[in-house]
DNA sequence: TGAAACTCTGTAGCCGCTACAGGGTCAAGC
DNA sequence: GCTTGACCCTGTAGCGGCTACAGAGTTTCA
């Protein structure tokens, strides 16, 4: 099976197949002569595991770590079971976050339901307002979202 | 006020300030004769702005438009309904898929209460699972979280 | 034979910062 | 006067997870 092949049959770029070589999610291929990969049915595996992860936004990191526990089957289950609490973990705070932006962008929108001139925009001066550090529809908390916690 | 006092004051990194201007987001300041930038009120109310924004999750090119809009204050408001608008749509987009990933995360969470060798456990069987196409708690739709929507 | 489709490597771009390196400037204390 | 430290400058590279080239070679099919 050549890259393409394998391209077709999970749904992945090759280009992001190569990408996850160098960033040793797969190990090396085997080459034909001429140099092109060749991959087996453990590497489709491989590959669909890691897409399933990624469908769970689960960073490369991580599931880096989960193959090493895959290939490694004597070791012990509570670093899996931490490495999902710590996924959880950020999804649920993002969605907390993004719920309080959904409110605030809301009400945002309550400001400007006609054709009013832009001088008027009921928008803008909330945004203006809001820069001034008066009242305002946004905020309680800020809610800036988290770029990169984890751990 | 310098670019310190303006990050104090502000609580942006001098880094971001400049990072800014060079995105065109603020325009270049006036300068001492030593080369240092020096800012007055009205650049503190636009990086206020910024921030406020950047708070809402708007992209640093929305922002730009507002900005746009901001100055030249004699356009049509519909531009700053549809760009809230299409703010909130990508929010509700990616709340919905956030909270499928939730419910996945959870269900995954369950296979794995207790004090399993890896060989057993149940995380990483529905994941494996998964990959191969089996049944699994994941998938209804894979929810593969959209890198970026938005016209 | 020639064109299209595939493959290869290497590099750069996306976003919104953040973090350097390697220099200049300034104020306070000795 | 000299040192120390805090500040400032520019320019460049890194993060994650791809994606998109350029420029080359190879295969496949008509």
């Amino acid at each position: 099976m050549r890259i393409g092949e394998l391209a077709a049959a999970t749904g992945v770029d090759p280009e992001t197949i190569r990408y996850y070589e160098r960033e040793k999610l797969l190990a090396p291929p085997q080459r034909q002569t001429n140099g092109y990969r060749v991959y087996g049915k453990q590497q489709l595996e491989r590959l669909a595991f890691i897409r399933h992860c990624r469908a769970l936004d689960i960073p490369l990191a991580d599931i880096r770590q989960l193959i090493e526990f895959l290939d490694q089957p004597d070791g012990d289950c509570r670093d899996i079971d931490r490495l999902i609490e710590s996924q959880l973990a950020r999804v649920r705070a993002r969605l907390q976050s993004m719920h309080a932006l959904e409110r605030q962008l809301t009400e945002l929108r309550k400001r400007c339901d006609s054709r009013h001139a832009m001088t008027e925009c009921g928008i803008l001066h909330e945004l203006v307002a809001a820069a001034h550090g008066e009242a305002c529809v946004c905020h309680g908390k800020p809610a800036i979202p988290e770029r990169k916690t984890q751990e």
